[in-house]
DNA sequence: AAGTTCTTCAACCGCTAGCAC
DNA sequence: AGTGCTAGCGGTTGAAGAACT
């Protein structure tokens, strides 16, 4: 469908904002309760940009409820987490971090943690170590089915309807906070919990038993816990202050002495890596379908999920018995 | 102090989904 | 069904500042 560039006409500027077209542009929106038409808005406010540079700059710079300054630890711990999940879906990422536009998410993972996973070893796109995944380039590739791309994409929907119902629920009194949520129709949530999700969960369910006898499985485990890689003070490492300057030597150093006696010892890599969509779902070749369906429904139990726990006035189960009935479904 | 290299991040570009006609 | 438009997304760029030599 091919379209002229919005901003090709003449006359219009571009590069960086000056403070005065920031005020134009703020109090335009402020004015008319809204933005209205973003192509159509520049020459209504008088400014002689395109609407797609004023969607930007208000969107990334300009909206009231942006969250300046640096990223907090739980927040960059959040964002590879949610990476590991949904891949380079910047947007749906920052759904999930009140605050924070994709923008900024994508720059931080771009400048800082990507180069956190380099440096231990970790492949960014897969969250896997280079050494284990000798049949999957970085690039374009993690073994993973169809089916696992469509079990994804439920969850990277889940997320983004669990994002929205908290924002929805923190409208409202803390007292009737599980009550409003309860209450409200998302539709992804309704559909979810309908047969239709039911039905799918009982799919992949089913198909438990054959997923764990599987080697590719393993391989697709490895590539969807959380726990099951990347131990927890590497992880908190990685977030954490002292990776900051991505000194790779010294920061390997004190992941390693802060492992020693842990249990996580065992499992010494990977974070998460199914379904990044964006970089290597379609071409996907697994012949274990069924087994990277279940460990897509494992997925959460070992995480440090608490982000949705808290999303759902505690509704979510770490339990992994209640897990496997109910996978891990905010119960409404 | 000056020149060079590296890092950061705001902004741009191209593409696509969804919608209206 | 085809076309055009808008909004939104993810990848990339380049200016500015920081760090290094």
């Amino acid at each position: 469908m091919g379209r002229t560039p919005c901003c090709d006409r003449k006359g219009l500027k571009k590069g960086p904002w000056t403070a005065e077209e920031d005020e134009i542009l703020v109090n335009y929106i402020k004015n008319n309760n809204g933005h209205g038409s973003w192509r159509s808005l520049p020459k209504l406010a008088g400014l002689l940009r395109c609407g797609k540079s004023c969607r930007l700059r208000w969107t990334n710079y300009l909206r009231p409820d942006i969250k300046r300054g640096p990223f907090t630890q739980e927040e960059e711990k959040l964002i590879i987490q949610l990476h590991g999940m949904l891949g380079n879906r910047w947007a749906a990422i920052a759904s999930q971090l009140p605050g924070r536009t994709d923008n900024e998410i994508k720059n931080l993972w771009n400048t800082h943690l990507k180069k956190r996973l380099l440096c231990m070893g970790l492949d960014p796109h897969t969250h896997e170590p280079f050494a284990s995944q000798p049949h999957y380039p970085s690039t374009n590739s993690s073994p993973a089915s169809p089916a696992t791309r469509h079990m994804a994409q439920w969850e990277s929907a889940r997320l983004e309807a669990e994002a929205r119902l908290s924002r929805e629920s923190s409208l409202f009194t803390s007292a009737q906070h599980c009550t409003k949520s309860n209450d409200s129709s998302d539709y992804f949530l309704r559909l979810w919990n309908s047969e239709v999700g039911d039905s799918f969960r009982k799919l992949t369910t089913r198909d438990d038993k054959t997923a764990c006898c599987s080697p590719v499985s393993q391989a697709s485990a490895s590539a969807l816990t959380t726990e099951a890689g990347l131990n927890r003070a590497a992880f908190d490492t990685m977030a954490g202050d002292q990776a900051e300057d991505v000194d790779c030597k010294s920061f390997i150093k004190f992941s390693n002495t802060e492992e020693e006696g842990e249990e996580e010892e065992e499992e010494d890599h990977v974070l998460i890596g199914a379904g990044s969509d964006s970089s290597c779902s379609n071409d996907m070749e697994d012949s274990s379908d069924s087994s990277a369906l279940q460990l897509l429904l494992d997925f959460p139990i070992n995480n440090d999920m608490s982000f949705l726990e808290e999303n759902c006035g505690g509704h979510y189960t770490t339990d992994p018995a209640m897990l496997s009935e109910n996978s891990f479904i905010c119960r409404l």
